[in-house]
DNA sequence: CTGAAAGCGCTTACAG
DNA sequence: CTGAAAGCGCTTACAG
């Protein structure tokens, strides 16, 4: 089979690259045709359809995401946009994972994430304005939701698919999926009260995040309702200011006899400052997370934490994401469908290891 | 100024976004001449230019991704897969950092980042090939350079730009960054050799990696330079097995007097196994690390580390990747320059902190 | 179910 | 220095 058989390649063909045009060639049909029989779009015969995916193959053609999208196709990629310092990724267990599992979910779907980190809220939003006017992505999900977000209106006026990952509420008109995270605060109070402590400190994260404000809130309630002495610690994020948030609740006239932190990050940190000062760990003061991860496990000893799955957190969201995106697609410039507008993504699980229970034995499980 | 001059608006006008036809017209000018003002090319003069861009703005024109690709222009995005465990990205403080500085140079050139996970080298490779393909990518970084990485030939078949980060060697005929594994090893068995000890341990992470490799060779030299007994431990990556490892040292029939990690999460986790045996640290024996963190420096005792700057390595590599970009589109085809193919990203320092040297006092850099 | 055409929004030679 | 045109590789109505 000669290749060469017709319209020698007019301009300085560099690269030749194969396109539909050349599949529709050899297939004897037209270029519309094949364009439908690759989408896997009606209006071809199922024969024929064989045919050209076949010699599409054969061919090795891949898609021009170019051409596709300037023909109005969506973009198959998605936005991610962090306004947060950039070392503070590097020290979490959580995000990584969460991306991870964003991709592997986008990735079955040939989506590709796009990510960029920007230093405040205003450049979030005008990154968001830019990456809609210029079609860059098809849709973005939107992290780190915080109690009076200026996000939220600014992406309902853009009216582009966007999923918001926090909550419950304050997302708006926006959809969202979230983790429950009264509950999760409510499995930490229980356990530490069922152990018989009555002195409960909550170090908490920077409360410009609606989920700290969630757990602050939650976590009083509880202590209330159960009757127990909740005291909260405000520190910011990160390892240096719970060490001091610790060695202040230390310092207090009385000391709780129980401490829950919002990170694994944290929770390390603030052992580490009980352990210095003479403090036995469950022993005087129990240590629990609201993040579990590797470090949290090997550290002794092992900190009892609420595992959230961060991968699954990830797939989920994605998942979500992509419905939006493509219930946007069906009724242009329509609404957003309303129902099920909040999702609540899985789980909070409790841990329960020895920083909180000296009775643990490491199970099976977490030896890997 | 009425806008609805002429051409009603062919086609169901929907969106109606801004063009450079839009913009030439208003100028009086041909859309060519729109497209050489806005990309600062030579070929109008600088009074239209002027015009032209006030009137782009005056628009809020954005240009389209999708169109510039397609015409041939760079898609402005550069690639960067990663073929590891989704959840080891969330553990390593280098990462984050890293990719943080990454974006930030790439942002301030208006280049995005598009990242990948995948579970194989064969998977990475494929990726590769199809986003050069498909023109998502101007450029690809690669990470985690292996001994005998298949990705290099693979990569040098594609022909595409693409920045090898690691080193030095091994990167065949790609451009490389790198930091000097063998100097940071330096400077660490040089730190401990002056404090006396005679019997140093190293907790090597996955050896497949070559700056595992390189470690483990300078480590081994150095050792022998200075007459020291330098024994080597294989571990994973991770804290698990590093505690693993650790234990494994202490119930040797000569336990070393001082023990380097591989990372900061291996460190901590080794510590603990440490302190859990009852090893005073550095008293028994000293600990270090081969990567900083916070939580390394609010550990007690803060541990002794080599300090990368992640961020700025990020930066350069980006800053080198795009160089190598606008090297290939210059010269169209042909060879990649040879010259300055490798780069030496940043020098490596290390930060002596209690577990090598109780004598340190926190600086006042260690506050922050 | 299939064919021929217009159009998406740019860039790039190529004449003037 | 400027104008008119072709072309990048698709998708999408619109006729047959």
């Amino acid at each position: 089979m000669s290749t060469s058989s017709s319209s020698p390649s007019r301009g300085s063909g560099r690269g030749q690259r194969v396109t539909i045009a050349d599949i529709a060639r050899r297939a004897g049909v037209t270029s519309a045709a094949v364009s439908l029989a690759v989408n896997g779009r009606p209006g071809v015969s199922e024969a024929t359809r064989t045919r050209i995916m076949e010699i599409a193959r054969e061919l090795d053609w891949e898609p021009s995401p170019a051409a596709r999208a300037l023909a109005g196709a969506p973009v198959l990629t998605v936005g991610m946009v962090l306004a947060r310092p950039a070392e503070v990724l590097g020290n979490e267990a959580f995000f990584g994972a969460f991306v991870a599992g964003l991709q592997e979910v986008l990735s079955a779907q040939d989506y590709s994430l796009q990510m960029k980190i920007v230093d405040s809220p205003e450049a979030e939003i005008d990154t968001y304005r830019r990456w809609f006017a210029q079609r860059r992505v098809d849709g973005v999900v939107v992290v780190d939701l915080r109690v009076d977000d200026p996000r939220i209106p600014a992406l309902e006026e853009l009216g582009q698919p966007a999923l918001v990952v926090g909550g419950p509420g304050n997302h708006g008109s926006l959809p969202s999926v979230y983790v429950d995270d009264a509950h999760a605060t409510q499995l930490l109070v229980d356990h530490l009260a069922e152990r018989g402590h009555r002195r409960i400190a909550r170090v908490a994260g920077t409360s410009a995040f609606l989920h700290t404000a969630q757990r602050d809130h939650a976590f009083l309630g509880r202590c209330a309702e159960l009757g127990l002495h909740g005291e909260l610690q405000d520190a910011g994020f990160g390892a240096e200011d719970a060490a001091v948030a610790t060695a202040q609740l230390l310092s207090g006239q009385h000391p709780p006899t129980a401490i829950v932190f919002d990170s694994d990050e944290m929770a390390l940190a603030g052992s580490q400052v009980l352990a210095e000062s003479g403090v036995a760990i469950p022993g005087d003061i129990a240590v629990a997370s609201y993040e579990d991860s590797p470090l949290a496990r090997t550290h002794r000893p092992a900190i009892t934490a609420i595992g959230r799955s961060a991968v699954e957190y990830g797939g989920v969201t994605a998942t979500r994401l992509l419905e939006v995106v493509s219930a946007a697609r069906r009724h242009r410039g329509g609404p957003v469908e309303e129902a099920e507008s909040e999702v609540r993504a899985l789980e909070p699980e409790l841990r329960v290891r020895d920083s909180t229970d000296p009775s643990q034995q490491p199970g099976p499980d977490e030896v890997r």
